[in-house]
DNA sequence: TGTACATCAGTGAACGCGCGTTCACTGATGTAC
DNA sequence: TGTACATCAGTGAACGCGCGTTCACTGATGTAC
């Protein structure tokens, strides 16, 4: 019932999965190489997942669920909408930098499931209350989601790709910036919001989500 | 020479694949799907493209130059920074309303293309001399371009499924206004730059591209 | 203008590769006694 | 603890479909005279 290779080979699947996705364009990648790289037998990856499709989205979905988890544990005991924005941002900008592989994947992956992630659900709770309480100043929330989504897409795929740190850190502390300021808040309150998200970032994490 | 049957069945052809690309995922297009769809012979598309991938390149080359011809037409007597990224944007917004399956296929182009067009660096030009001049404030470029092609990706595949225009437009002039705000520009005179730039789309076009 | 010829676009059958998926078999792991 | 058995993960050869690409042939178009 609970045999070992069974999780072995699983994890090596998904591990050769992610690797090849984020190198490659996801229609490029064949079950061959998937195998070859996990070092298993070619049959073995049909014991564990249904099909090609259904194995590419489990790998996306445990990545969305580790970030997800993560942002809401960052965010448990903050009641402010424009910290809670700030935080989610560079919390994802720090996974990503952190995590260039699972980064390129999110990256990757389909822009038009993008609205439909309980993440999304998440910030844009957070983006109304602020307008609610009019701590943002925005006319609708929908350009808001677009630049959001669109712009910290771009950013983690950058992310990934950069090899310079201390660039990476300059890049997310001023997009968190700048979508602040599309909110409405003034920039030197951003920069400040920024940065103070930031620190939080680098405070020992409490929550350290496994992999396997 | 100038056989006339080649122009047809090569425009066929483009034709075809804009519609099947903006439809479906890239490589999901099969090349008999093309020719049927075009009414040719499936040894045709041969004849006129060298392999997929070129055909692919064209459709989205001609896409992005006749964007990229019509942007600067409207702006060729422009000299405001502010005012040339206003209506770049709401020039390309506009495109993907009466265009939606030009704008699905640059939608979903890819993304790690995106910094490397003419077009980019027509607005990336513009960006950084309203940063010379002192009219946008912002710390540094790079996060301001992040925002701005993935804000725009997103927005033209918004756009091009959107049925309701004049929610259309509402969500063209609030991403305009974003974007500005973001830059520095303060949100009245942000949210009147966006307007005067969807104005100037009204007026009659100059400059009609050919698609053929 | 009419005719004969050359050129080249169009055609679709045929080829062959790559790859997703299956399956009969092997052997490792867990369990009953 | 030891042995016999059941279960199920692992394996890779084999199958067959889909599709990109080729090619020999047809016939339309343009041109020379």
């Amino acid at each position: 019932m609970s045999d070992p290779r069974r999780q072995r080979t699983r994890q090596a699947l998904l591990d050769a999965g992610l690797a090849l996705f984020a190198e490659l364009p996801v229609d490029a990648v064949a079950i061959d190489e998937i195998t070859a790289k996990a070092g298993v037998g070619k049959g073995s990856f049909y014991n564990h997942f249904e099909s090609r499709e259904a194995f590419a989205t489990a790998i996306v979905e445990d990545i969305r669920r580790d970030i997800e988890a993560q942002i809401i544990a960052a965010n448990r005991d903050v009641a402010d909408p424009a910290m809670r924005v700030a935080r989610a941002i560079m919390l994802y900008a720090n996974y990503a930098m952190r995590m260039p592989q699972q980064a390129l994947v999110m990256g990757k992956a389909d822009l038009t499931q993008r609205f439909d992630h309980e993440l999304n659900d998440n910030m844009v709770a957070d983006i109304e209350q602020g307008m609610a309480e009019k701590i943002f100043k925005v006319g609708s929330i929908e350009a808001g989601k677009l630049f959001l989504f669109g712009g910290v897409g771009m950013l983690v795929l950058r992310l990934a790709r950069e090899k310079d740190s201390d660039l990476s850190r300059e890049i997310c502390l001023e997009m968190c910036t700048l979508f602040l300021c599309c909110l409405g808040i003034a920039r030197d309150a951003a920069i400040k919001l920024a940065k103070a998200a930031r620190k939080s970032q680098l405070s020992p994490r409490k929550f350290v989500t496994a992999t396997h």
